[in-house]
DNA sequence: AGCTAAGTGGACAGTGTGTCCGCTTGCAAG
DNA sequence: CTTGCAAGCGGACACACTGTCCACTTAGCT
């Protein structure tokens, strides 16, 4: 059980993580700031979250952990039902919803090579592994697919690029179409 | 022109910093670190390279044109006068051969976004680009497949997951043969 | 009300960065 | 060979961020 004072505190320090990773830029965003701001020292911080990392992963939590339903018992073509590379695009699509809405977040979430530590990128592996079904190179295949949805590919993209959210997705989906 | 002296210290610079990335890896590796193992103070590794992404640079810098410069003029299916696939397929390989090689040097060129600032990626970019023709989702389609390329992917492929570079590159030439 | 363990917060030490400025030295002209 | 001087050098310094530690506070049970 958790003491009262404690949640309040855990609640605080994620909603103001979450407004300065929104408005600074995650990386821009210390220890220190996120403590201030939510009103905490630096110890109460530090015992909940060890580092930048862990905040982001909890504040993206809920939102891939409703995607991962939605693959596996969703409707087609995201959940199960629909031919494969349909199922890929879907997938794709999500996304770059998803990154669209957090990838501020997501980036904030990613120092150094956390991304492939997370139990994120392992379910995405698995989900997009099962699909490619018996293809040989599909081990190889799977973390190159995953790739391009790199945070930081996706905001190169959005904000070098100009490219639309729409369009990465269209890009993706021929990817995916491609493959069969 | 560049005193002698000046040369000198350049050429221990990066000496000593080749060989720092490869024994402790290029994240561990400090300014420090290689101010003192080159026998300079710091205001001179400064002076010159103003943080540790611009010396791997500077380490990779002929490599990378090495491989630019087949890709321009050298024999199909590298340089001109293959399908495009098949160019795809061959720079694919070239740069698992590239990134086989020089993966720590390459990781530790690339703090937070600059992989996508150096003149090599916008070189790949233009390069895969062109090959793709008229495709209309090419521009978005282009990031996607150098993604895979990314170090970091590189890295947890071999080391994390255990694959081969013959793998990878297998995987990465299905993906250019689905293309077109 | 009293007890106690969980929770708190800020001081502290350690580490790395980047800058600044007095000193040194290569090198070219006399 | 000597001299002048600008380019080059290097270490001390100020600063920022990290992560830990421990004396104090407080929620929640009895």
């Amino acid at each position: 059980m958790e003491r009262a004072d404690a949640a309040r505190n855990r609640a605080r320090i994620l909603e103001a993580a979450a407004d300065l990773f929104r408005t600074k830029g995650a990386p821009n965003v210390t220890m220190d700031d996120i403590a201030k701001a939510a009103g905490v020292g630096r110890g109460t911080l530090y015992r909940r979250y060890p580092d930048r990392a862990s905040i982001a992963v909890a504040l993206l939590d809920e939102h891939e952990r409703a995607l991962q339903e939605k693959l596996i018992r969703g409707e087609p073509p995201l959940g199960p039902g629909a031919p494969a590379p349909e199922r890929l695009a879907a997938f794709y699509a999500a996304m770059v919803d998803l990154l669209e809405e957090h990838a501020p977040l997501i980036l904030g979430a990613e120092v150094g090579r956390s991304r492939f530590e997370t139990g994120a990128y392992g379910f995405w592996r698995v989900h997009v592994r099962s699909l490619l079904g018996e293809v040989p190179e599909a081990d190889a295949l799977v973390d190159a697919l995953l790739a391009p949805l790199a945070p930081d590919v996706y905001t190169y993209q959005r904000e070098v690029r100009g490219l639309t959210p729409a369009q990465i997705a269209a890009g993706l989906t021929r990817l995916a179409g491609a493959l069969g």
